[in-house]
DNA sequence: CATAGCCGCCTTTTT
DNA sequence: GGCGGCTATG
């Protein structure tokens, strides 16, 4: 095997593929085939003795995770490989070491809405307002917390001002309502999984020797936790292959932690470093577009890309009137493009938010073109699929409360706040879980015969699914629909819910594959997986349709054309960004990600007002716009230029301009930056800026000749 | 106890 | 502009 193979791969490529023993890092730029690179290092591992069950593969999402064993198995390599996201890694190792990591195997694995429901509790139960400390800041605090391996009891210890003190009560609280439901939130399976691995040299030994070989994709995108755990793993043998790219780190605000990939060497001294720097997927018009805009990272080690494919055609910029327009164009060129013989599943338009899907929508339906929006998690978070998954929650772990309080009237069977409320008191007094107190309702004294009795047939149901909890995943969630009583409700429900007993059958057919592929397939694993699924997993690139998506779910995907659209202040780089130089860089990495998934055509535009909250609102282009190097500017103006449709806005002709805090300047020696402050003193008015080389400068306006954007 | 309608909140990105 | 939560009403 390896001699064909050989023959398809550059010299560094092969280094990166044939070097089998010890810590290895491969730096990849964009589009420099390291898919191939992963798949053929497998196989290659597999040609050199290394048994497929040895070998420990893990990708970002679950997604690649599907691709990769797909590719692995076109090689003839996969059968054995494990192949999965750092999550399902460690929900299988959890459930394995249950026992030793102190957890109870029937966890359910709280997605962030049930997270929300348990911190709002919490906060609640600590006696505090949900105004001053919001839930979702709260958990935010927390999970930072838990992607750095400090748990509710170390920072109790370390808490010294008021803030960490009441952070950590709620911290404490939180922590005991998951335990007592059972359930681990998203930051929990890669915490519980580390201190497991560090705290029980057995198991980490036996982990250890289960995978000898140990590679781990967008290593850059890692975060704390699974940098332990990746530690942890390889500490028997040291091979690890970690693979990525430091300029394609946009996941820091989720606690990934850009050092990882930078201290690797350090990390692991040993380690051979191989770099990957041509780029075999994008023209180089679109990769100098590229280059020239990271460049203006500071914190980054210089990297080349390297074009092999001919210049191309120019990047073009656009500027539309407003986001309707850019929408419009953006078919209309696609339509010019298809004619032209262009694919439309090779065709991709990409933004930074995921409410820009709309407009973009409907200018598709309106021309008839196929589409497909890759979204987050809205399949997930529909509310009847979360009915249905909650029955079998509460089925697999009775204690779950968050899930028995989802449906224990749903639907509708007439069991109210004040029945539960006196079920709740009951449990709390006796000290058993709610689905307990629910079975024991005939002994619960004060509530009224008929609330007693719905709350029977109620349990009875419930009882009477659990024999097929060790049968298909597929066939329960089917008997459960229906027998619930959710399916008629649905059925005789409004118009609106009309998509929802499709959607229903969707989540039917995915749990029928579910049953199909798994390596060990049961509900448990069904269900405890299910919630680490996001629709990104779901997207079909075969299919003949334009793919929507924020640049985020563009990560690893490749596309002959490529449209970017809201280049605006604000939207990219997000306003949420600007005052940390950090995030401005991710930002700015964002956009580079976006780019370099263009093989061909890269279309980059930006609007002049865009509906913003129901209102339609003036923009500012993107900074970014000017940091392309792309010198022709709006080479496709639409109409006159932007900074001369602002006259509308200044006053009569002979008077100096004005300028509003947040407003995009051009000053003739410092460059392009946002105004600060406008102070109006007439004649003498001033204006401090904040330059994007990081200056700030106070200018009279009479001298600064500023021109505006 | 269920439902409809209203108010006020927030809204970046996602495993 | 969408959703959760609350209230008033049936």
């Amino acid at each position: 095997m390896q001699d064909a193979l050989y023959e398809q791969l550059t010299t560094s490529q092969r280094e990166a593929v044939f070097h089998i023993e010890g810590p290895l890092l491969v730096l990849a730029g964009p589009g420099s085939g390291k898919t191939r690179v992963i798949t053929y290092r497998i196989a290659a591992l597999i040609d050199a003795g290394v048994r497929p069950h040895n070998i420990c593969a893990i990708t970002f999402t679950n997604k690649a995770a599907s691709e990769m064993r797909q590719r692995a198995i076109t090689l003839g390599a996969s059968a054995g490989a494990h192949i999965s996201t750092f999550h399902s890694l460690c929900v299988r190792i959890l459930r394995r070491y249950a026992l030793q990591a102190g957890v109870r195997a029937g966890f359910s694995v709280y997605d962030e809405s049930d997270q929300t429901r348990c911190m709002k509790q919490a906060v609640k139960d600590c006696g505090l307002d949900a105004a001053n400390f919001s839930p979702a800041r709260m958990l935010e605090a927390v999970s930072a917390l838990k992607n750095n391996l400090v748990d509710a009891e170390a920072f109790k210890g370390q808490a010294d001002d008021f803030f960490s003190k009441t952070l950590a009560q709620i911290y404490s609280r939180y922590e005991r309502l998951l335990k007592e439901r059972n359930g681990l939130d998203f930051d929990d399976l890669l915490m519980k999984t580390a201190f497991l691995l560090e705290r029980h040299s057995d198991v980490c030994l036996e982990m250890g020797n289960r995978f000898s070989f140990l590679l781990i994709d967008e290593y850059q995108d890692t975060n704390h936790a699974q940098y332990r755990i990746a530690k942890a793993l390889v500490s028997g043998h040291n091979n690890i292959c970690a693979t990525g790219d430091p300029d394609q780190s946009i996941y820091r605000w989720r606690g990934a932690d850009i050092r990882n990939i930078l201290a690797f060497e350090k990390d692991w001294p040993d380690a051979v470093v191989v770099k990957l720097e041509e780029n075999f997927r994008s023209t180089g018009k679109i990769l100098a577009a590229a280059d020239k805009l990271i460049a203006f990272n500071k914190s980054r080690k210089e990297k080349k890309l390297l074009a092999t494919k001919p210049e191309g055609v120019d990047v073009d910029l656009s500027v539309f009137e407003d986001g309707t327009a850019e929408a419009q164009e953006v078919v209309q060129r696609i339509k010019e493009l298809t004619e032209q013989g262009a694919m439309l599943r090779e065709t991709a338009v990409f933004y930074r938010v995921n409410a820009m899907s709309r407009v973009l929508e409907e200018a598709f339906i309106r021309n008839k073109t196929p589409y497909q929006v890759v979204r987050g998690v809205e399949f997930y978070n529909r509310k009847e699929i979360r009915d249905v998954l909650a029955y079998l929650k509460v089925l697999v772990n009775p204690s779950d409360e968050v899930a028995l309080m989802r449906i224990i009237n749903t639907p509708a069977r007439g069991i109210g706040k004040t029945t539960i409320e006196r079920i709740r008191g009951y449990s709390g007094e006796n000290g058993i879980t709610l689905y307990e107190a629910c079975k024991r309702a005939e002994s619960i004294s004060d509530i009224s015969a008929a609330a007693r009795a719905k709350i029977t047939v109620f349990v009875s149901m419930m009882e009477q699914f659990k024999p097929d909890i060790d049968g298909r995943a597929a066939d329960l969630i089917a008997r459960v629909f229906c027998e619930s009583g959710l399916q008629s409700s649905l059925e005789m429900g409004a118009v609106k819910e009309q998509g929802a007993l499709e959607n229903v059958e969707e989540l039917i057919n995915a749990a029928v594959q579910y049953d199909a592929e798994a390596e060990d397939p049961s509900l448990l694993d069904y269900l405890q997986q299910v919630a680490l699924f996001s629709d990104a997993d779901s997207y079909d690139a075969s299919s003949e349709r334009v793919a929507l998506m924020t640049l985020h779910a563009a990560k690893g995907l490749e596309f002959e054309n490529v449209f970017i659209i809201g280049l605006e202040d604000g939207l990219l780089p997000h306003e949420r960004s600007f005052d940390d130089q950090e995030e401005m860089e991710e930002e700015r990495r964002l956009l580079f990600v976006g780019m370099t998934r263009a093989k061909t055509h890269l279309n980059i535009s930006w609007a002049r007002y865009r509906t913003f909250r129901g209102q339609m609102l003036r923009t500012i282009r993107s900074q970014f716009l000017d940091e392309l190097g792309i010198d022709a500017g709006e080479a496709h103006e639409q109409d006159e230029p932007y900074c001369v449709d602002d006259a509308d806005d200044q006053q009569e002709a002979g008077s100096l301009p004005r300028f509003v805090a947040g407003q995009a300047v051009r000053h003739e020696s410092f460059g392009i930056g946002r105004v600060k402050e406008y102070v109006d003193m007439g004649e003498n008015s001033v204006v401090i800026v904040r330059f994007n080389t990081g200056q700030i400068k106070t200018l009279m306006v009479k001298y600064a000749n500023l021109s505006k954007g």
